[in-house]
DNA sequence: GTTGCTTACCTTTTT
DNA sequence: GGTAAGCAAC
């Protein structure tokens, strides 16, 4: 295993480059570090902090000082803790620790993402949390009908209180460490349900032997907190931990990794608290800000020299960072004064917007640079489509990162759930998903019903679906098509094993008519059918099944193909820890950027992190940053006058060139109004509503639950969140008993087999039931 | 049980 | 303006 692996070959590459390796004792892959870069090398003792700004060498600095303390012999891969928080940024490092120290690389088995790593040892002790080892990780569509499911059960309006909104909430209360007995006063949902819903859908969970992501997170705080044996052996195991992108961490990660830190930790945190851009998902910037608290006697190390952008994109991005209150403060500086201001641009519209850029991209490219050198970053997504059909338009190359989730789309679910169903029967929310897709006449009707059997029997679905097949509940047409699905899920099942996943795969989809049903539909079809294809050669790279639906679940994100010569387009969330020569920054507009939303919900905090999230955006350019914003927009098709963001005025005049042709536009199309402010062009003030749409909806939606009461206010009783078996009913039926069932009214029972009741009816003549649908009589 | 129409909601950002 | 869920009609 990973154990036996050859001592890192790290010491061969410190001698085979350039004639200076030998010369001193400095081995090669120090040597090109400036002085605080190397001291965040070499300081591997005790608690590091490391101050990284934008552009500073971190990634590098990071990958040398794990290859610093393997070269050393300090510790070997497996002893190495290292997280991130994105997928990309785990593939990344792997990547370049490989180049530097070789396959041994393989060994560091811990190095991932929070969730992947909290995965990984949840996996080894899932009995103390009440799961089997097997867990699956429940997506956010599971989620939500799950969520679902519990709120009817509770007879709440899901209208007014949403399954999306309860998820949004436990996933907010996961990341901050609480579980359900936990949960602080004035936290709730549903008028005093909150605590309730939450605690089902944990129970919920539990018999499913599922869990969702926070709960990764939070099982580990549980099994590590409870047991001191277990987080001792792990504080042993894990001689150098190293984080990064700490800004990000949430509560629930900070406890998680002070768990695994001992008092003299060797932990090393990463990251800039300029950057901080993940609030909205529980990331404290508290955590960084108090680090020198937390470790007493850290050392700090700031990187502020940047190896990135020119002189006027960081003296941009620093001017607008400036206005921020929360930071720990550092300047970043380069020797790098070439290139030109940012420039800023006012455009009447949307489209003269994307045709701007658009032109833009086309001079670029006449000038000799590359597509795949240029990027537009958006505030979110709605925005990507206006440039998506302007490329087309003019032919221009571009690749859209992230979007719509590769394993977010429904077929791809579709197809995965068909896998978990025959991987596990116990998988109900795949179940769900799939027994009546495509059509085979299996409506809601008959889901609910087996559903509530199963339920009722607390065994799975499937199994009350073989149950039922051989009962008379259901009407033959239903039973004939749940025996064909069952007998083919058992086909494919046994077939599974000794087939290759994605050979499996192939024969499902067609198997099960889901091809056919795709190739019917002529408008979405064919693209739903490529990404199918897609699918099942991404699988090609997974041993197992197993393995294959594992890393889906975590990693919701695809390797792509090698990067064409093509424009990127992202959100600027996206586009964190990425540069590029020329950036295009569009939408600058009050409500938009910064969202107007992220200002309603979280006040000056919020705006902070919009700050933060432009500071991200300008400091992507190397060369060139071209900012832009329009004064009318189309919103939900409806134009709105918007106003410039507040952090284009918020940019140093000295580092800026800026030109706006929106002025007078109506009076006499096509005059350009040069200036060097714009925010005193007096047709932004004149019909100037936004943000009010966005206000006013934001209003109308939080009194709207005050002025209506819901019609369900009142609850008894917790047991009914879960939907119960009527009380009436039940087991200890005798031979001849007289029973009452909805459908076939009354009879006596002839034979009794488990749950399964033969009963000869007066009118419906002899059916076989079962034992929860009928009611005694007398 | 399925099809086709109407309506409500939508637009942050991701593991 | 687009989409997904919900509802009435087949």
């Amino acid at each position: 295993m990973t154990d036996s692996l050859p001592a890192p070959r790290i010491s061969d590459l410190a001698r085979s480059r350039g004639p200076g390796g030998v010369a001193h004792d400095v081995p090669d892959y120090l040597s090109g570090l400036n002085p605080e870069q190397r001291e965040a090398v070499e300081t591997t003792e005790g608690p590091v902090l490391v101050l990284a700004g934008a552009g500073t060498g971190k990634t590098r600095v990071l990958t040398t000082r794990l290859a610093h303390i393997l070269a050393t012999g300090r510790a070997r891969p497996w002893e190495l803790l290292v997280v991130t928080f994105t997928n990309k940024a785990a593939r990344e490092m792997r990547e370049r620790i490989t180049h530097l120290i070789g396959p041994s690389a393989e060994g560091l088995r811990w190095l991932g993402t929070f969730h992947s790593v909290a995965a990984q040892i949840l996996r080894r002790h899932a009995e103390l949390v009440g799961l089997k080892s097997t867990f699956t990780i429940l997506d956010t569509d599971d989620q939500e009908r799950l969520l679902k499911q519990l709120l009817e059960a509770a007879n709440i309006d899901t209208k007014r209180w949403t399954p999306k909104s309860l998820a949004g909430l436990i996933d907010h209360w996961k990341n901050r460490g609480w579980t359900p007995e936990k949960l602080p006063s004035g936290e709730d949902f549903a008028n005093g349900k909150g605590q309730t819903l939450y605690a089902a859908y944990q129970s919920r969970l539990a018999t499913l032997n599922a869990c969702d992501f926070g709960d990764l997170l939070l099982h580990n705080l549980t099994i590590l907190s409870k047991h001191a044996d277990i987080a001792e052996e792990y504080r042993r195991r894990f001689r150098y931990i190293l984080v990064d992108e700490y800004q990000d961490t949430n509560v629930a990660q900070y406890l998680w990794l002070r768990l695994l830190t001992s008092s003299t930790g060797n932990v090393c945190c990463v990251g800039d608290d300029d950057q901080s851009i993940y609030g909205w998902r529980g990331a404290e910037v508290d955590n960084i800000l108090r680090f020198e608290k937390d470790f007493p006697g850290a050392k700090i190390v700031k990187l502020e020299r940047n190896y990135r952008s020119t002189s006027h994109i960081l003296g941009a991005a620093s001017g607008l960072i400036a206005a921020n209150r929360d930071r720990l403060g550092k300047t970043l500086w380069t020797e790098d004064q070439s290139g030109d201001k940012v420039r800023v641009r006012g455009v009447w519209d949307g489209e003269a917007e994307s045709r701007l850029i658009a032109d833009e991209i086309e001079t670029a490219r006449r000038s000799g640079m590359n597509y795949k050198d240029m990027a537009v970053l958006v505030r979110a997504s709605f925005q990507m489509r206006a440039f998506e059909e302007r490329f087309v338009l003019l032919a221009i190359p571009y690749v859209v990162i992230g979007g719509p989730r590769f394993f977010e789309r429904a077929e791809i679910r579709d197809a995965h759930a068909y896998l978990r169903l025959i991987q596990s029967e116990d998988d109900d929310l795949a179940f769900e998903r799939i027994v009546n897709v495509p059509k085979r006449g299996i409506g809601d009707t008959s889901v609910q019903k087996i559903l509530q059997i199963a339920r009722h029997n607390g065994v799975s679905a499937m199994a009350a679906v073989r149950d039922l097949i051989t009962s008379d509940e259901l009407q033959a047409r239903t039973r004939t098509a749940l025996s064909t699905f069952v007998r083919d899920l058992d086909r494919w099942r046994a077939l599974a094993a000794d087939t290759r996943h994605w050979l499996l795969t192939e024969t499902v989809l067609e198997e099960s008519g889901y091809t056919d049903m795709q190739k019917a539909d002529r408008a979405t079809g064919p693209a739903r059918l490529d990404n199918l294809k897609e699918l099942t050669q991404a699988m090609q790279s997974f041993e197992t099944l197993g393995t294959y639906l594992e890393h889906v679940s975590l990693v919701m994100d695809m390797d792509r193909g090698p990067a064409s010569d093509a424009v990127q387009i992202m959100t600027l969330h996206g586009a964190k820890g990425l540069e590029f020569p020329l950036v295009f920054l569009p939408g600058w507009e009050e409500g938009v950027f910064p969202s107007q939303r992220s200002i309603d919900e979280k006040g000056e905090k919020g705006l902070e992190e919009e700050r933060r999230l432009a500071y991200v955006g300008v400091t992507r350019a190397k060369q060139d940053a071209r900012i832009s914003f329009v004064a009318n927009r189309l919103v939900y098709g409806r134009w709105t006058s918007q106003l410039p963001s507040r952090f284009v005025d918020e940019l140093p005049i000295a580092h800026v060139e800026a030109e706006s042709d929106t002025g007078y536009y109506g009076a006499s199309a096509g005059m350009k109004e040069a200036k060097n402010r714009w925010d005193d062009a007096p047709s932004f003030g004149a019909g100037y509503t936004s943000p009010g749409w966005q206000r006013a909806q934001a209003v109308t939606a939080s009194r709207a639950p005050a002025a209506r009461p819901a019609r369900n206010t009142v609850i008894e009783g917790e047991g009914r969140l879960v939907a119960t078996a009527d009380p009436k009913t039940g087991a200890g039926f005798k031979k001849g008993q007289r029973v009452f069932h909805q459908k076939f009214g009354y009879g006596s029972v002839r034979v009794i087999e488990g749950n399964k009741l033969t009963v000869t009816f007066d009118k419906a003549g002899e059916k076989k039931v079962i034992d929860t649908f009928v009611e005694k009589a007398d």
